[in-house]
RNA sequence: GGGCGCAUAGCUCAGCGGUAGAGCACUACCUUGACAUGGUAGGGGUCACAGGUUCAAUCCCUGUUGCGCCCA
């Protein structure tokens, strides 16, 4: 017996580790089945689930489950990522309360201490992602920081160098200050701060009371200005280019240039040109051949370094001994005290109000400083070609295709990849020093070392690099490292490329992009045919998630209190396409409705004795009622399956709640309960029979978003063994010949049922009223419908007979009109003749609009000339039927007197 | 500044060149032997605005307004 409610914590906790400890996640190389594959995004191992994973993982693991029932060779590759700085972050933070450093440990010691970290508290987010139903196949999980995956990154790392696709570059890079290592522009964020334009004087050389003013929101940094700029038809500055001026605080010389850089338009059209420190001066300074000087340190403090010993002391415009000062403070105290300064001088013009976009680290959240130092570089550029070019032959497809513009956007204005970060958790660049600095980029130390000594013809004594790779090289080798890459392994044959890439639009660049430039360099191919791009999740209001404003949704609360059925169910229902989710508990509470309504069916079904009939055709069905919702089914089927294949899961899940809901629940059950008891043996065994067969298939559709609830009631029923619908067959559509004519009838049993309530609503029968219906001009078809379902009506209905109407319509009755039949209800105590007389009025009004709008149409030559003929037919077809109704309503109502 | 997306019932959203839909909310009635996390019935829309194409536009095109996102 089924329990009154589905019981989720049990059910989930004990189904899921039958299905683990069965190994019916895990793909089969062997199999007969064509292989599908999905690799997951892997999440941090610092990570916990959010609703965003919960978001990207239902609809996996949906593909997943529905495709290993159709019969592939499912692979859905788990894994996580080792997450640079955020391990590094959770681990130091943790040394901190310990009263340690990561450079009190050294770098060994510090790296024993993340993998005994990750040993012990990471990786929460593979038991949760288990929480959640996920089908992966744990027993090929990686980490991108495994033996097998370092093994990949060494061998693209080495490969890329030698095809002088990596290299090292000095220029100007994002330098998060905070941590202390260069960032990707992709994890700079703009953030629009009010702040202020400086107006400062500049003394031009040789002349007394000549100056140009420069506007500068960064007066810090004049300390390593190498020109002033100004537009070369800028007629206010023509005479000064050429010239120089004299630099406040540090009295260097420095020269005016002309470059279009420069905006007349803007401040006071002339800027001073700091290329270490500002990327549009560095492409300036690069142009005009300037020196480049740093004044800023790794931790964005003052530094004199560059400049100390080129310190002029010049009158009343620079002081060594003030600027002096100025080393070791940050970047915050250096503008005041330098603005303090130049206004004690008289060199400070104005000062602006303005407000502009400051780069902040997305992790983190330290203002990042454009920082001039030596990095790795990946020739992105050059990999992104072949990348670009698959999108475009349609060998990669974006689904919806609208961001293939992003991509394209994106891949076509690429810039070098700076790949190296000042960090000790990651892979360590294979590559090491000469004392002379030439570098020797090997697999490993001896490999470096053999190198060294063909070069110098003897040994000599190597560093290694400090420094290790962004995270995002080794997720990008994802798709075949996981598989055994750069080893030719069966998994790699069989599951490369895979089938698709199932993310979120913030992604595309740091890992999709990747991807496809790495795939496609070393396997030729690409790494998915498939990306399925969905939205984010956001609160109920429609903003964004976030910790700071408190309005995140924990998706484990939802698993505990709604169940991970409701919850999956919930996120497929509310996906449209290319849109973000509103979500909120409330949603999920509506929609767990639906787990309850599937419950509550089946525990019907089970009272009346429906259980799995072994080797049922339900071709062989005959009744039409059977023939009705096996047909029913079959739409479901299509329509589920359909919406599968175009990533619609809002589709499929609408299209299996309509049919359970809506067709089997409504209407087939309701129908079948006179049948279940009735005398008819045969009918009800068939019924029950057919019953057991819609039910199975309907666990069988739900079972990829709903497995838990679904496999209970499989296995309850008798459908197979527990924890194995899963891998039970996806179900086909079923076609009868003759089914039509049942259809047909059945419709038309729904519709006469609907009427009569609807009359006997609106003219406030009491439902405890029974009351008889006569039917006036009804065909013969309907006459033997009418009988035959005449139980079945009185039940649904609240009628006590069906019989054809003898003679006149009793004075009193409501009527109502079923297709060429007028229902006629003699209620003669109950009936308000007025308000039935309006009640009629209504649809005969609403009748009459109808016909208005068809005959217009019809009227239109215009229509009947050039309109499609089938639609043309419609319409007049329409038009018969509308005009039956209005009279026989005008009839009735005619009779009412 | 460049690009993209959105605007349909009170709310959340489907839809589509040919009769405007769902869920939730709302109203009325119903404790009928699966389910009150339910059942039955009902009300509710100038499909943002203005033009254009078409026999026909909520749908296609152009523009406007409002909102959101991405890039610089």
């Amino acid at each position: 017996m089924l329990s009154k409610t589905f019981q989720t914590t049990e059910t989930e906790s004990r189904l899921y580790s039958l299905w683990e400890t069965e190994g019916s996640f895990a793909a089969d190389p062997g199999s007969p089945g064509a292989p599908y594959t999905i690799m997951i995004p892997p999440p941090n191992v610092t990570g916990t689930l959010h609703m965003g994973h919960a978001l990207t993982m239902t609809m996996q693991d949906t593909l997943i489950r529905w495709r290993r029932m159709q019969g592939r060779d499912t692979l859905w590759q788990p894994g996580t990522d080792h997450a640079g700085i955020a391990t590094q972050l959770v681990v130091e933070r943790k040394l901190a309360t310990e009263g340690t450093t990561r450079q009190q440990l050294g770098r060994s010691t510090f790296l024993e201490r993340v993998w005994e970290w990750k040993a012990e508290s990471g990786n929460g987010i593979t038991k949760q992602l288990r929480r959640l139903g996920s089908s992966l196949d744990w027993s090929r999980e990686r980490f991108t920081m495994d033996e097998g995956l370092s093994r990949s990154v060494r061998e693209v790392f080495v490969t890329l160098f030698r095809e002088k696709l990596i290299y090292r570059d000095r220029r100007l890079v994002n330098w998060d200050p905070h941590f202390r290592t260069a960032i990707s522009d992709l994890e700079v964020g703009n953030k629009e701060m009010r702040g202020h334009l400086w107006h400062i004087r500049y003394p031009v050389e040789g002349t007394e009371d000549q100056f140009i003013t420069v506007a500068t929101t960064r007066p810090e940094t004049m300390l390593g200005d190498t020109a002033v700029a100004v537009h070369p038809e800028d007629e206010r500055y023509t005479a000064l280019i050429g010239k120089s001026v004299i630099l406040p605080l540090t009295g260097r010389r420095i020269p005016i240039i002309a470059d279009t850089y420069s905006d007349p338009e803007k401040g006071t059209g002339a800027v001073k040109i700091t290329p270490a420190h500002d990327f549009n001066d560095f492409e300036v300074g690069k142009r005009h051949a300037l020196p480049m000087i740093s004044v800023l340190d790794e931790g964005a403090a003052i530094t004199l370094a560059e400049i100390g010993d080129d310190l002029h002391a010049v009158t009343d415009l620079a002081d060594p001994a003030f600027t002096r000062t100025l080393e070791g403070q940050s970047r915050e105290d250096a503008r005041k005290a330098i603005v303090a300064e130049l206004d004690r001088l008289g060199f400070l013009v104005e000062v602006e109000a303005h407000t502009n976009q400051i780069p902040h680290a997305e992790r983190g959240g330290a203002v990042v400083e454009p920082r001039l130092t030596t990095q790795w570089y990946c020739d992105a550029a050059t990999l992104a070609g072949p990348a670009i070019e698959a999108v475009e032959n349609g060998k990669v497809t974006f689904v919806p295709k609208q961001w293939e513009n992003t991509f394209f956007a994106w891949m076509r204005d690429i810039q070098p990849w700076c790949i190296s970060r000042q960090l000790w958790w990651g892979h360590q660049i294979p590559a090491w020093y000469a004392p002379d600095g030439t570098v020797f980029v090997g697999y490993d130390e001896a490999d470096a070392q053999a190198q060294a000594t063909a070069h110098y013809g003897e040994t000599t004594d190597l560093t290694r690099d400090e420094d290790v790779l962004d995270t995002w090289f080794s997720s990008a080798l994802w798709p075949f490292s996981t598989l055994g890459w750069p080893d030719k392994t069966p998994e790699l044959d069989r599951y490369y490329p895979t089938d698709v890439l199932v993310t979120g639009f913030d992604i595309i660049f740091f890992w999709v992009a990747r991807m496809m430039m790495m795939g496609l360099h070393f396997m030729k191919d690409v790494p998915f045919h498939t990306v399925f791009i969905h939205g984010l999740v956001r609160d109920e209001r429609g903003q964004k998630m976030s910790k700071s404003k408190g309005n995140g949704i924990d998706p484990l609360d939802l698993l505990d209190q709604y169940g991970a059925d409701a919850t999956r169910f919930t996120i497929c229902a509310l996906t449209g396409v290319g849109r973000d989710l509103k979500f909120g508990p409330k949603r999920v509470e509506d929609h767990r409705a639906f787990v309850t309504k599937l419950w509550n069916a089946a525990r019907f079904c089970e009272m009346n004795e429906v259980k799995a009939v072994p080797g049922f055709d339900p071709a062989k069905a005959e009744n039409p009622l059977s023939l009705w919702i096996i047909h029913e089914t079959t739409n479901a089927v299509e329509d589920a399956t359909k919406a599968l294949e175009a990533f619609r899961f809002d589709d499929y899940a609408g299209a299996c709640y309509r049919f359970v809901w809506n067709r089997f629940c409504d209407w087939y059950l309701e129908l079948s309960k006179p049948l279940f008891t009735g005398e008819d043996t045969k009918v009800a065994d068939e019924l029950r029979a057919v019953t057991a067969w819609v039910l199975d298939t309907i666990l069988r559709l739900l079972q990829p978003v709903m497995p838990f609830v679904t496999d209970t009631l499989w296995h309850e029923f008798g459908f197979g063994p527990e924890g194995r619908l899963m891998t039970a067959a996806w179900p086909q559509p079923v076609t009868i010949p003759g089914t039509e004519v049942a259809v047909a009838e059945i419709d038309w049993l729904t519709r006469f049922i609907s009427e009569i309530r609807t009359v006997r609503s609106e003219m406030n029968v009491p439902p405890s009223r029974l009351a008889p219906v006569l039917l006036k001009d009804a065909s013969t078809t309907t006459m033997d419908r009418a009988k035959r379902w005449a139980e079945t009506i009185g039940r649904m209905a609240r009628v006590s007979e069906v019989e054809a109407l003898t003679g006149d319509v009793p004075h009193g009755s409501a009527q109502t009109v079923v297709d060429e039949a007028t229902l006629v209800l003699p209620l003669a105590d109950l009936i308000d003749l007025d308000a039935e007389r309006a009640r009629l009025g209504k649809e005969l009004d609403k009748a009459e609009a109808e016909i208005a709008k068809t005959e217009k149409k019809l009227g239109n030559a215009d229509f009947i000339a050039r309109g499609k003929p089938e639609v043309v037919g419609e319409t007049r077809e329409r038009l018969t039927t509308q005009t039956g109704e209005r009279d026989r309503l005008k009839a009735a109502l005619s009779r009412l007197g």
